[in-house]
Formats: structure tokens, C-alpha cells, sequence
DNA sequence: CCGATACGCATTTTT
DNA sequence: TGCGTATCGG
């Protein structure tokens, strides 16, 4: 087997793969085969000598490092069993696992979701008796969350300047004891939450030189994907395990980054040949993915941005069609547009549904573009939403497998304590909680050891949480004899959830066994997975290690359907379609208005921007709406600032009749709307009622008449739904309605007392 | 312990 | 506006 590196690789490709030499930075723009140059890379180093299991590649998905193992075990077949592939977080809570002997952890620690995180956090500031009010639990943990990202532990929370001064202005000044209780809480139930992954894995290396050095002998590879991505902390872990070797290879794209609002820091990919001073740096610039004419419209919006590297990405597929605009009146009517212009690809292009993508800024966008496609019944998909892992009864199920594994788990404690009703009420929980907390011991052992730890309770209540943990004993017991899926099962029936779970046939009933159905056969598929790769006993806790780590992204969708696919645009990172359709470029929404103030979260939505156009393989449809229906009102906005970066040799110039109306007016209102930004509140002018019969003040019928008097064969223009032609007037006074035929819309009955709008011509 | 009702909040979310 | 949660009363 051997790799033909010059017909599957351009130069710049094949020169990133075969530099094995030292670190290297590789900057590869959209769509340039960034994927191709880490596989072969892989494939390269086996090749040059280096065993398996001494690569290390660190990539942000689970999905990602599943796809890349796929594509290296195509080149290299069985070997690709044995690299270190997989997310930050699973590859670091793998070290952890076998190490966290030295930090104080058992080996079975759980991780707690966010989910967890919050309750707990809740607990701390109802203990410290603090106002929930102005300690929001999001924000306190964003706030620990960030400190985490930067290795700022709860000892030097308080020391810390800027964190001291943030915090004082949103009045929190308590979080850095917030933080400290958040810390030792953790530590004592044995849990860490996703940033600790980070945090004690840097821990570790810092605080432990053989620990390091071991680890450092071990991969004597190392290579980072998405590393625009990368945190700080992630960053200080990548060096500590590179400081060796110094055999790195990170590979990213500046253009791309997206989630600073999760602490991802661009510097990291940015002065990466700060930090690895004999770094060599490749661009890969040819895009394989898009035609000509979007990849110059993405060049030409980023050109904008002020931070970045400077790459020249261009494309050698066709020219291609130019990127069309749509301007709509309001929200309504840019889902029609949309849905139309599909309607279009499906009939005349014979475009499948499955190649078209409908991108926004929002969840909430979402909604529209759903009745749109409704009513024309168009088959459709929606991504995000709910994560399978996070519902309630999924959730209450695995938190019975955690106290099993991990007794000190206190949020598992506290959700099935009394799940299903087993009569243990809100005041023995707090008595519980209280007594452990003086004794600080767990939750788990103060029910254990009730007069120990002077837990008073009548003797009803101490013989069901005797009767509880006897319970949670037999599942303990039988943790290393019985595989995963036999002891989830008897967790089930012993429990009584296949009981409670029964007892009702409504919809949301049947739903919730369903998916505890799945659950059980994703045991089952998981236990058989392992047992097929030669695993002779593979418990609950082998499971759990697994599962806490996945994500929505890992439950399979059924592409068997043609449909078109809904997202956000961060869901759309790494994917591409034929014809993509971003919508809702409207100032306040994309770019949103929270970022206007600041020049780098405006960068980062500029980036969001060029990630959406940079999807499209062949079409780009871009689209805005004058007003919306936000929180109940309507809100009216200028297109997005973003459209004028554009350079407009990339975008369609004749819009169909009524869009360059359109245009200048929502133009000409946009001026005025600058000059008094109150304006934007209230209802522009030109969309007063037509006929106005006020309750306050009717008007005389002659005027009704008169006001109201339009006649078959005009064009109006109306608030919501955009030009149209008058078709039929009919009725009298306040019943006096119209049919229309918007150009868009449809045709529509209005009744005139109601409609707004203005007559045209 | 559940249901009704009120209240507040409302980007993006790879783990 | 519309949802998810918090709280109170039966």
C-alpha cells in the first residue's frame, strides 16, 4: 500500500502532508480539503515509521473524529484502530481516568452536564442565600466558565483585576465564593463538569513533570483540527504535551472562527508562529467546493474584516450563477420567497430537496420557513432543538446508572431521590442535604449512616430511604458482575420507571418510553460493539464514561427522506450544500444587535456570514425582510450592514418586478430611520391604515368610502404581505373587503377596516 | 403532589 | 407573542 501523493494532492496539500519535520500551522480556507490533507497526513506518518498509537488528533466533534477514522482506515486500513483519535474532552477524561489517582479523583468520577452544573450552582446561591434574582445561574456560570478557560482557579479568582472589576459592575461581587463552593461541591461528588476536563487535565501536566514527560513520550505526534477553535486552556495543554517533540500540526482557518462566545480564541491560530517560533505555515487557497462566483462573493466579505491572515482562496469550477438577493416586506413573505424559489429548483432544475439548506442566525427564524414549506408540503428538517441526552426521562434513567457508579454524585442523588414517587418529599431531601452539609459528607453517605451524621426523620421516611438505598446497593453490587444492558434493564424494572412510564397512554408518555426504548438499544448496540472488539466485560461504567461525552450531533437522523435541511449557521460549520439559502440579513438580527458595539464580535459575525455563503456549492440566495414579528411586535430594520460587503459584481442586479421598489423604499426608509432611531418603534407613515374606522373614532361613511376607495386593477403595497394587484373589491362600509393577488404571497381576502397598506398605482 | 396560573425572558452552543 | 419555570393553593 502506497499513497499516491501526486494525483490526489495539489502542491500546497502535498507540501502540508509531507512536512514532518517540526511544528507546522496550516491554514486551510473553505472548502480546500482540510479533512484530505489530515487523513493523508496520518497516513504519511505511518508510513515514515511512526506506530499508531503515538499519533495524537485532537479534533471538536465526536462526528469529526469518527469521520476522519473512517477516511484513514480506507488508506491504511487496520492500524487506524490504534491512533488517538477523538474530542479534546474524550481523549483528555481517557488520561483522566487512568491518572486522576494524583488529583484527588476516583476513577469513576462522573461528568456533569450543564444541566447538572446549573442545579448545583443553583443549590450554592440559595445556600448562600443570595439574590437569584441578580445572581442569574447562566450568568454566574458563564462567568466560572470563563475563569476555567483561562486557568483562573477559585484561588485566584479574587486576585484578578479585570475579573474583579466585571464582576463588581454586574454586581456579582460574590461569584469568586460561588466559584470556590462550585469547586470543592464538585470535587466532593466526584464530578467534574466539561471545563474541569480541561482544567485538571492541564493540572495534571503542570503539576505532575513525570506524569507529562510520559505523556509527551507517548504521542510523538500531535494534530489539532478546527484549531481557530482552540481555548486557552486547550492551547496550554497542546503545549505542555508538545514541549518534547515539538511535532505539531494544527490545522484551522481564521475565517472560521465562530465560537469566541465560547471562549475559543482566535489568537491561538493567529500567533501560533509566536509560540512555535520554527513553525512553518501552508495555505491551502484552492476551494473545491464552490463555484467561482461565491467564492469570490465570500473573498470580497471578508476582505472586510481586519484581523485575519491573508489568503487568496479561489475556485477553478465554473463561473456559476451570481448570488441572488431578495428584499421582503416582512417575515411572512421571505418564507414564500424562499419557499417559491425551492419550489423552482425542484420542478424546473429537478434540484432534490435534499441538496437545499435554509441558514439563519436564529432558532426562532426556524418557525416561518416551517409553515411556508407546510403548506406547499415540502418536505423538511429542522437541526438543534432538544438534544436526545438532555430530556428529562433520558436523563433520570442515566442519573440511577451515575449514583450506582459514583455514590458521591450529588445531582444524580437529588433527581431520583424521589423519582419515581417513592414519598420522600421536599423537607427530607432538605434535612438530608442540610445534615450532609454540616457533616460535609455526601448525600448518599448521610442516608447511609442516618444517626451518624444526626439525620433526624421519622421512622416512615428513614425506612424508604433505607428502602431506596438498598436499592441503589444491588445495582452497586452488581456493577462489575452484570454487562451494561442486563443491569440497565433490571435498573429499569427495579426502579419502578417501567412502572410509572406505563401508567399513562398520552402523547407525551408514549414519546418518553420511546425514547427510553432507545436508550436501552443504544446499551445494547454499545455493549455489543465492545464485546465484538474483544472486551470480555463491559459494565455500566464503561457506558456512562462513554455517553456523558456525546452529543445530539452523535444521534443518527434518517437521510432515507429528501428534505430540505434547516440550521443555524454554527450548526452548518463542516457541512455543505448545492444551494444554500441565508436568510434574515437584517441589521439587529445578522448581525446581531448585541455585537454592533463591539469591533470583534462584529468581525465574528462577519465570519458567521462568510461561513454561511462559503456552504454553497452552486447557489446562493440571500434574503431580508423590512419587518418582523419579534416578541409580539412588530419590529421594522435595515438589511444587514453585511450585504454592502458584498462586492456587487457577485450579486444578481435585476430583481424580479417589485424587489427594486422594494428596494428603495425600504432604502429611503432606512435613511430616515438612522437620522431617529425612536422611528423604528413605531409604525412608519406610509402604512398608516387605509381605511380607518377607529373605535374611538368612526369616521362618517362618506369618508369610509372615500379612504378606502380602491379600485380593481390597482397596485397596492402592504405592510406584511408585499406588492399586490387588486383583483375584486366588494361589501359596503366596515365589511367591505378586498381580494388580492400579491405577487408573492398568494392571492388573500382583506378586510379593508383592518388592512394595512398603500396604494401604489 | 399535581395542576393552574403568573412571571420573566427571549443569540449562537462542537463538549 | 409564547414558552419554560416558579410558586401557590387545593
Amino acid at each position: 500500500m502506497s499513497i499516491n501523493y501526486i494525483d490526489e494532492l495539489n502542491d500546497s496539500q502535498r507540501a502540508a502532508v509531507l512536512y514532518d519535520n517540526g511544528p507546522s500551522l496550516v491554514i486551510a480556507g473553505a472548502g480546500s480539503g482540510k479533512t484530505r490533507v489530515l487523513t493523508y497526513k496520518i497516513a504519511h506518518l505511518l508510513e515514515v515509521g511512526y506506530e499508531p498509537w503515538s499519533i495524537l488528533s485532537l479534533t471538536f466533534t465526536n462526528k469529526a473524529a469518527r469521520e476522519m477514522r473512517k477516511r484513514i482506515e480506507k488508506q491504511v486500513g487496520e492500524r487506524a484502530r490504534y491512533l488517538w483519535m477523538g474530542t479534546f474532552h474524550s481523549i483528555f477524561s481517557r488520561i483522566l481516568r487512568t491518572e486522576c489517582e494524583a488529583l484527588g479523583f476516583p476513577s469513576s468520577f462522573t461528568i456533569y452536564d450543564t444541566a447538572d452544573s446549573k442545579s448545583l450552582l443553583k443549590s450554592i446561591i440559595g445556600e448562600m442565600q443570595l439574590d437569584d434574582k441578580k445572581y442569574k445561574v447562566g450568568a454566574v456560570q458563564s462567568r466560572i466558565s470563563n475563569a476555567k478557560n483561562h486557568l483562573i482557579l477559585p484561588a485566584d479568582y479574587g486576585r484578578d483585576a479585570e475579573t474583579k472589576q466585571v464582576d463588581a459592575a454586574n454586581q456579582m461581587s460574590a461569584i469568586g465564593e460561588i466559584y470556590s463552593r462550585y469547586w470543592q461541591r464538585c470535587r466532593q461528588a466526584g464530578a467534574m463538569d466539561f471545563d474541569d476536563l480541561l482544567v485538571y487535565t492541564y493540572k495534571l501536566l503542570f503539576e505532575h513533570p513525570a506524569i507529562c514527560k510520559k505523556y509527551n513520550e507517548r504521542f510523538r505526534y500531535i494534530l489539532v483540527d478546527e484549531y481557530q477553535d482552540t481555548n486557552f486552556v486547550q492551547h496550554q495543554i497542546v503545549q505542555l504535551l508538545t514541549k518534547e517533540n515539538n511535532n505539531i500540526c494544527v490545522v484551522g482557518d481564521d475565517a472560521q472562527s465562530i465560537y469566541s462566545f465560547r471562549g475559543a480564541n482566535i489568537d491561538n491560530i493567529l500567533k501560533f508562529k509566536a509560540i512555535y517560533k520554527e513553525a512553518r505555515m501552508f495555505k491551502l487557497e484552492q476551494n473545491y467546493r464552490s463555484s467561482q462566483n461565491i467564492v469570490g462573493a465570500a473573498n470580497s466579505l471578508i476582505l472586510k474584516n481586519r484581523e485575519q491572515i491573508r489568503k487568496d482562496v479561489f475556485s477553478e469550477k465554473e463561473e456559476g450563477e451570481l448570488i441572488s438577493l431578495d428584499a421582503a416586506y416582512s417575515d411572512v413573505e421571505e418564507g414564500e420567497i424562499v419557499a417559491n424559489h425551492i419550489h423552482r429548483l425542484h420542478t424546473r432544475e429537478q434540484e432534490s430537496y435534499a441538496d437545499c439548506a435554509i441558514l439563519y442566525r436564529t432558532n426562532a427564524q426556524s418557525r416561518i420557513f416551517e409553515e411556508a414549506f407546510r403548506k406547499r408540503s415540502i418536505p423538511y428538517q429542522i437541526y438543534g432543538g432538544l438534544s436526545f441526552y438532555s430530556r428529562k426521562e433520558i436523563k433520570d434513567v442515566i442519573a440511577y446508572f451515575r449514583l450506582a457508579v459514583n455514590s458521591a454524585d450529588e445531582e444524580a442523588f437529588k433527581r431520583i431521590i424521589n423519582y419515581p414517587t417513592r414519598g420522600i418529599g421536599k423537607t427530607t431531601v432538605d434535612k438530608i442535604t442540610s445534615a450532609a452539609r454540616t457533616s460535609q459528607v455526601s448525600l448518599w453517605d448521610t442516608i447511609t449512616n442516618p444517626q451518624q451524621y444526626h439525620l433526624e426523620l421519622g421512622n416512615a421516611a428513614l425506612k424508604k430511604l433505607a428502602a431506596f438505598q438498598e436499592m441503589i446497593m444491588r445495582f452497586m453490587a452488581d456493577l462489575e458482575k452484570e454487562d451494561a444492558y442486563t443491569l440497565a434493564i433490571r435498573v429499569l424494572k427495579e426502579s419502578g420507571i417501567i412502572k410509572d412510564m406505563g401508567k399513562s397512554d398520552l402523547p407525551e408518555n408514549l414519546s418518553k418510553r420511546e425514547n427510553v426504548e432507545e436508550l436501552v438499544s443504544a446499551i445494547h448496540d454499545f455493549v455489543e460493539t465492545r464485546q465484538e472488539e474483544g472486551d470480555p466485560h463491559v459494565g455500566l461504567v464503561d457506558f456512562l464514561s462513554d455517553v456523558s461525552l456525546l452529543t445530539d450531533q452523535d444521534t443518527k437522523v434518517d437521510d432515507d427522506v429528501e428534505r430540505i435541511t434547516m440550521m443555524t449557521i454554527h450548526a452548518a460549520k463542516g457541512l455543505e450544500f448545492k444551494n444554500v439559502f441565508v436568510v434574515g440579513l437584517e441589521q439587529n438580527l445578522f448581525p446581531s444587535q448585541r455585537c454592533l458595539d463591539s469591533f470583534k464580535a462584529l468581525e465574528e459575525e462577519r465570519r458567521l456570514f462568510y461561513v454561511a455563503i462559503t456552504r454553497a456549492e452552486q447557489r446562493c440566495f440571500l434574503s431580508y425582510a423590512k419587518c418582523r414579528f419579534k416578541y409580539g411586535k412588530t419590529e421594522f430594520s435595515n438589511p444587514s450592514c453585511f450585504i454592502a460587503d458584498i462586492d456587487s459584481r457577485y450579486i444578481q442586479p435585476s430583481a424580479p418586478a417589485g424587489f427594486k421598489r422594494a428596494e428603495t423604499a425600504s432604502r429611503s426608509f432606512g435613511s430616515k430611520k438612522s437620522a431617529t432611531p425612536l422611528f423604528e418603534k413605531s409604525l412608519p407613515p406610509r402604512f398608516k391604515k387605509v381605511a380607518t374606522t377607529s373605535r374611538t373614532t368612526a369616521l362618517p361613511k362618506g369618508d369610509v368610502e372615500q379612504q378606502s376607495g380602491i379600485v380593481v386593477g390597482q397596485v397596492i403595497e402592504h405592510e406584511r404581505f408585499g406588492l399586490g394587484d387588486v383583483l375584486k373589491v366588494e361589501g359596503t362600509d366596515e365589511n367591505r373587503k378586498a381580494t388580492i393577488a400579491f405577487r408573492n404571497v398568494g392571492t388573500k381576502q382583506l378586510l379593508l377596516k383592518f388592512a394595512r397598506f398603500k396604494i401604489i398605482g
